[in-house]
DNA sequence: GGCGCCGTTCAGAATCTGTTCAGATTGGCT
DNA sequence: AGCCAATCTGAACAGATTCTGAACGGCGCC
């Protein structure tokens, strides 16, 4: 699941493009001033961000900036709004990746987004691949050889996070960092949990299991032989 | 490979953007005024044209309105200067499918110019098809096989908007904004509403359904099999 | 004015999902 | 073997999501 920071003040823009995002499968969080923007990008990884120029405290421009400074390359789309006080130019230099004027439509939005993150992140293929095993985030479909395998909305996020580090042991507690928050307060069961009806739904019998257990740290996915 | 003509007579931004497409795999064309832009736009294929909108002899303004007229439709991204002179809606009116405002950097517009490509090849096909369903959007018109399907004129934006982007999960926002209004403010269950009346127009007993739920996400259409 | 079609709203029904929990099972260790 | 902690699993539940039929009002046409 792809993450992503909105920093913006105006709490209309940034609830729809939340709502708007968490529809289309990203996990996203939101900053409302750019000093909370420049510390959660400086302690998390986002596979994007969307950085209003205007804020309040800092202002876009000073983020994007300190967090170059900061050495991190997480892809960023500026908002701009379209009376030129700011200048996109700018942003640019700085190393802004696109920008986007507001008003802008959703529809454009996530289509720069998504541009940016293909664009940026090459190392992210568009599907990924275990074995026979083959995920498309983008058509949110698996499927193991030729056949179909449904997967609920979770089902689907943890198994992707899994395959995105296939052949590597991710601990309970890094699924529940990326796959629900980083501050879920529920029964860490949650994971064994989907992790068995995962392996119940992509396991052939008679082949090892692809998803090990890792006793005392954690799962892993295997890369090769199912 | 991809196939693209810049009307530019800036001759130092011509040159930097015609080396760094050839570098990104495509063949460039160069046109220093509109006569020739155009007279070359007319004479050749282009998977897209780069035009700038202030040129000697012939604007860009009248470069596209000339070609869309001359029944040219390669997807135009334009080039304004960033002082309002020109604008930018005009040109969008023309029929351009996206713009730039200069200066620009570079990675920019190779951003712009893909989306363009992917967009307008998705967007254009005369005839939408799905499994043996076909859509016309010009005759208005849906077949299943050989009968024709009656479809009410939303009934028929809906599935037109699924068939765009079959075997894609839309979401209902999208729909919403898409087929409706990006600021629709009515009860987002008529989307819902309308798939199912969808359902019943377009679904063949016996065969999977051809519009299934994504739960949590949204809609998708199959594209084989129907 | 009457009629039919269409787009929309609404509320209840039907379905699906996420989560919790407790008992069963497994693996490592002495 | 026996113990403990870690892990697995099936059942159950609440809540969210989706589906659907009914109803309403607007609009164009006869």
């Amino acid at each position: 699941m792809p993450r992503v920071l909105v920093v913006e003040d105006e709490a209309g823009i940034a609830t729809a493009v939340r709502r708007g995002l968490i529809a289309e499968g990203f996990t996203v969080d939101i900053a409302d001033n750019g000093v909370d923007g420049l510390w959660r990008v400086t302690e998390n990884e986002y596979d994007a961000v969307v950085l209003d120029i205007m804020l309040p405290q800092l202002s876009g421009y000073e983020v994007l900036r300190q967090m170059r400074a900061a050495n991190v390359w997480a892809p960023v789309l500026m908002l701009t709004a379209k009376d030129g006080e700011y200048d996109v130019a700018d942003a640019l230099d700085l190393g802004a990746d696109d920008y986007l004027t507001k008003p802008f439509s959703f529809v454009v939005l996530m289509a720069r987004l998504r541009a940016m993150m293909r664009r940026v992140q090459r190392e992210r293929p568009a599907v990924l691949m275990a074995g026979d095993l083959e995920l498309d985030p983008a058509r949110r479909q698996c499927v193991r050889g030729t056949v179909e395998i449904k997967l609920t909305a979770r089902e689907f996020a943890v198994l992707e996070y899994l395959m995105r580090y296939h052949d590597e042991v991710v601990s309970r507690s890094e699924i529940l960092a990326h796959v629900w928050d980083e501050n879920f307060e529920g029964d860490p069961n949650i994971v064994d949990v989907y992790v068995g009806r995962l392996r119940r739904k992509v396991d052939t019998p008679f082949k090892r299991q692809a998803i090990e257990t890792v006793r005392g740290v954690g799962y892993r996915l295997h890369g090769t032989g199912g």
